[in-house]
DNA sequence: AGCACGCCGACT
DNA sequence: GTCGGCGTGCTC
């Protein structure tokens, strides 16, 4: 018998199958998707089990396995093949794939901690005859009662015997000392809840429903507040009915450990958690859970899609158009991919949930790749906030610089009614840009429709799609004022502004600052919660799933500069942001207000907020898309190719772009090279190259050699990213 | 990746 | 004379 493995290190040269003799003590045993000990070049290297053949017939001198590190399967089957499924979609390796799947603990090369705890138990260790003839011989004492107890249970927690007659006992050979894993137990109560779905609801779920057993992607288009958390925990409950298994997939723990109580409350013992805010051990744990079939649900951010579960029942993606779901990192790969490609092997739905939709899920329902299903309502009958605009322009002529006069009123009326604020500001993106202070314009590529970036030393204004650059003018174009520059202030300055201008304020701030301590996050938000503040002022952070039942108020102080991130989804990324945060407003009995600040009132993507109108939002852009040419119309692939030496990087980017050209499909568009977003970082330059694409049947081969020319390259690196979601 | 092998410079 | 620099090549 042989077994192909595939070992530990992530190298282009090394990601292939190495064959091993399995010795014989090992054939019962070994089974495919088990982690090995295999000689390797002299050492002892680690690796996964992925074929097991009865003859070889290459030519190698063969080694033999030296030993199976992990009893239990790592990886089964279906992993297995999703791993690869990944690795082509991604063009990663194969093993990077792998690890990726994997949580720390069992990863291929980590060297094995034991993360159990262990109880002790007592057994016995000679035969029964035996110990009752110790029994019978002895006098009657502490040690012939253990070992009767032992005749009649058989075991025995060590914690519960009396230690020195243990020791004797143990030292006369008639009982012996076994470990177990200790199993946690998870003792939530669970509180069935009985809340019944709306006719609205009802319908989603039957729909739903009616499709247990496809594998069919549903976009659930709700509005803020219409109950999609309630038919999650219907479909599940039916599901599990069924003697299935349920995956639900959230942007990020820390902003949503509402839905996690709620769980927790319906399912209790059945859900186990997984996300990056768990230390090794626990994710270790929460994993095991899994892999023993002692869990029915699993709730969990982005990696969690490669949970063990088997016979999957449904699978529900929360907030589908969040950027979490795609890893920035290699593989990129994207949580909706994977889960479309388990949902079929498990032949069950998949549920895409959002009030705002990414664009490419709404035109695939629209193109009936996805059933789309709708709630329109929402489900406490309350009306949607009253969104106003105000024209940032008329305000700076009544000299009202960042609090124009609306909303200084409407928060003046807050206080006076003790209710509360949420100020909304938008932090200032990576790259610089520059807007005109005196009428709000903004640089766009002609090509690209981008918002250009600064770049001080050489005085110019670069697009980093396509590279198109011009040098900064003196006087702004539009209003001919001496306004260009970049403006902005921040979080901090903002709570300074508000101090001195309000005497009742009692302001909080929210940001990457004041939470980058563990747990700071909820304790702002209980603090405000409890109205030990009424204003609170953040990033883009606080518009995310919070509920404060008294906050009637939202401010949004610089809407303009989440519109001008130089990224072809800042419209998209714009709309969703205002639109939750427009959400938070009035979450209970009193209606409420959100003031939307801009130099654009007329920009398509703010009248839509205005309005809470997804489709008008929706129609406007793709028009945009269709015309420049960007996703849902056309798909993206990036090349970044980097090195220390600034020349050496220009010129061998000016020679992939060369190759792309000779080698792509003439219908796609190859832009670049440009200098990347984050040009220059650890001393290495990169650029960047973006492939706009509709059908290209050389694409994946072309960035496979490229990938491949440039593995064994040392001063230049490149990499890849299929689908990106930032450029 | 990481180790052996190999072919050239300064040191116990 | 040897120790050790890191270039090259190979790994079932």
């Amino acid at each position: 018998m042989y077994a192909y493995c595939i070992i530990e290190y992530p190298v282009k040269s090394l990601d292939k199958a190495f064959t091993y003799k399995i010795p014989s003590q090992l054939q019962e045993k070994l089974q495919v998707g088990m982690k090995v000990l295999v000689p390797f070049n002299n050492r002892l290297v680690h690796g996964i089990v992925l074929k097991i053949t009865k003859d070889y017939s290459g030519q190698y001198d063969l080694k033999e396995i030296e030993k199976i590190e992990d009893e239990f399967l790592i990886l089964n089957k279906e992993l297995l093949e999703l791993g690869r499924y990944m690795q082509n979609i991604t063009l990663c390796n194969l093993i990077t794939s792998y690890q990726t799947m994997l949580p720390s603990a069992l990863k291929i090369k980590e060297q094995k901690k034991d993360y159990n705890e262990y109880d002790s138990y007592i057994v016995l260790n000679q035969p029964k005859e035996i110990i009752q003839n110790f029994i019978n011989t002895h006098k009657k004492s502490n040690k012939t009662q253990i070992l009767e107890n032992l005749l009649e249970q058989k075991e025995q927690n060590r914690k519960e015997l009396n230690q020195s007659s243990l020791r004797e006992l143990i030292k006369l050979n008639m009982v012996k000392v076994e470990k177990r894993i200790k199993k946690k137990k998870n003792e939530k109560e669970i509180i069935i809840d009985n809340k019944v779905l709306n006719e609205e609801q009802q319908k989603v779920y039957e729909t739903i429903s009616s499709n247990f057993n496809n594998s069919k992607t549903f976009l659930l288009y709700g509005v803020t507040g219409s109950g999609k958390t309630l038919i999650y925990i219907h479909l599940i409950k039916e599901v599990i009915k069924q003697n299935k298994t349920a995956l639900l997939l959230v942007p990020e723990i820390s902003l949503t450990g509402q839905i996690i109580n709620i769980f927790y409350e319906n399912f209790g013992v059945d859900v186990a958690i997984l996300h990056s805010g768990l230390s090794n051990k626990e994710k270790y744990e929460e994993y095991l859970k899994i892999l023993n079939n002692e869990v029915k649900i699993v709730i969990g951010t982005r990696s969690a899609v490669f949970a063990p579960l088997t016979n999957i029942g449904i699978i529900i993606i929360d907030e589908e158009h969040s950027d979490t779901y795609k890893q920035d990192n290699t593989p990129r790969y994207h949580a909706r991919d994977i889960a479309i490609k388990r949902s079929e092997y498990h032949q069950c739905p998949l549920v895409l949930g959002s009030a705002t939709p990414s664009l490419e899920s709404m035109a695939r329902a629209g193109k009936k790749v996805y059933e789309l299903v709708q709630l329109k309502k929402r489900a406490n009958n309350l009306p949607l906030p009253k969104v106003f605009i105000v024209d940032m322009k008329q305000e700076l002529e009544k000299r009202n610089f960042i609090i124009s006069e609306l909303l200084d009123q409407k928060i003046k009326e807050c206080f006076e009614k003790k209710e509360q604020v949420i100020l909304l500001l938008n932090r200032r993106g990576f790259s610089t840009f520059i807007t005109c202070s005196n009428c709000g314009f903004t640089y766009k590529c002609p090509h690209c429709e981008i918002t250009l970036t600064y770049h001080k030393q050489a005085n110019t204004l670069r697009c980093h799609y396509c590279g198109y650059t011009k040098i900064k003018d003196d006087i702004c174009p539009e209003c001919h004022e001496k306004g260009l520059n970049y403006m902005g202030m921040g979080t901090e300055k903002l709570e300074e502004i508000i101090k001195g201008k309000y005497e009742q304020a009692k302001p909080i701030r929210m940001d990457a600052d004041t939470t980058s301590k563990k747990g700071a996050h909820s304790k702002i938000i209980t603090a405000f919660k409890n109205e030990e503040y009424n204003i609170l002022i953040g990033t883009q952070m606080i518009s995310k799933g919070l509920d404060f039942p008294k906050c009637t108020l939202v401010g949004v102080i610089n809407a303009d500069t989440s519109l001008n991130i130089p990224d072809f989804r800042s419209s998209e990324k714009t709309f969703s942001l205002l639109d939750q945060a427009a959400g938070r407003a009035g979450r209970s009995t009193t209606p409420g207000n959100v003031i939307i600040q801009t130099f654009n009132p007329d920009n398509e993507t703010i009248k839509a907020v205005k309005e809470h109108n997804y489709d008008l939002f929706y129609q406007s852009e793709m028009k945009v898309r269709k015309i420049l040419k960007y996703p849902p119309y056309y798909y993206l692939a990036n090349i970044k190719i980097g090195s220390t030496n600034y020349s050496e990087a220009s010129k061998e980017a000016t020679k992939v772009k060369k190759y792309l050209e000779k080698n792509l499909d003439p219908s796609s568009i190859i832009l670049g090279p440009s200098t990347a977003s984050n040009f220059k970082r650890n001393n290495i330059y990169r650029f960047s190259i973006t492939i706009k694409y509709r059908f290209d049947k050389y694409l994946m081969k072309v960035l496979k050699e490229l990938d491949e020319i440039y593995a064994t390259n040392k001063n230049v690196f490149l990499e890849l990213d299929i689908n990106p979601l930032w450029i």
